[in-house]
Parts: structure tokens; sequence; C-alpha cells
DNA sequence: CGTGTGACCGGCG
DNA sequence: ACGCCGGCCACAC
């Protein structure tokens, strides 16, 4: 947990590659992601709302996309859809995996869909507090 | 430099 | 109630 950076991160964002490595909305993304607690899911929009591009959840998604390949890992199957549903399961290395590593988290998963998503959901923006 | 795409979301028909 | 369409931002080709 870092509360500072926050906003100040996507304050101009200096040329990603310009610092030669990945640091960018990804970061932010991933961040995020691996400041979920354990055994609770959050949603794209939550994620881009807190970093402040609600109006594109599809980005977060996007990013998402490297999360699974990212270092240090991120847990993505915390991360699902506003319906719970766990969109991303294909991207893993195993369509179970997702569901898998949920159920690890004791986080119930029926039908490709987190239940108890609204108790397991987690805000950034109100956890983190922007 | 321009185009395409993406694990979404919300509104409208 | 369901389905389709547009939109927004960032990154890769």
């Amino acid at each position: 947990m870092k509360p500072k950076k926050k906003k100040e991160i996507l304050k101009k964002k200096e040329s990603p590659r310009a610092i030669g490595k990945e640091y960018s909305f990804f970061e932010d993304v991933f961040d995020v992601a691996r400041q979920i607690p354990k055994g609770r899911v959050t949603s794209f929009g939550a994620i881009a709302n807190y970093l402040g591009t609600k109006l594109s959840a599809r980005m977060v998604g996007w990013a998402m996309n490297g999360a699974h390949q990212a270092n240090p890992p991120v847990p993505a199957q915390r991360v699902v859809n506003r319906n719970g549903m766990l969109t991303g399961k294909a991207h893993f290395s195993t369509p179970t995996k997702m569901e898998e590593l949920l159920a690890k988290e004791k986080v119930e998963v029926k039908n490709d869909t987190v239940v108890d998503f609204e108790k397991l959901f987690w805000d950034p923006a109100k956890e983190l507090e922007i």
C-alpha cells in the first residue's frame, strides 16, 4: 500500500518508453489490482473510475491483457466486469484457472460469475480514497 | 503519423 | 426484457 502517488502517476505520462521500461497506465492498473485484498474482487469500471478514466473502462481490461504477464504477477482473477462475471478467464493459463484461484480465495464462483459480488466488491476509489 | 483493437459500460431501440 | 450501437483512452502495427 502506498497512499502517495495516486493521481500523481497519471499526471502527464512522460513518455512511457522514454523510461525504457513499462511505465504507464498499465502500472497503475497493476498496482491497483495488486492492492485488492484477498477474497475480494473489483470491476473494471471501479479501477477505471479510480484512475479517472471511468468513461473508458475498456482500456482497463485491455491493460489487464498484459497483467497476467506482468511482474510481479497481478491477481487478475480478482478483476471482473461489473456483472461479476469472469470475463477474462479465457486469458488465463487454463479456462478454469481463474475460478480455481478465486476458489482458493474463498470466493464462490457460479457459472463464471462471482457469488455475492456486491458484498465482495472492493472499490479502490473508496478503499484507497482518492 | 494514421488506423485498429481491447478481459468494458451505459444508453437507446 | 433483450439486443445493438457508440464512446472513451491507451498502445501496437
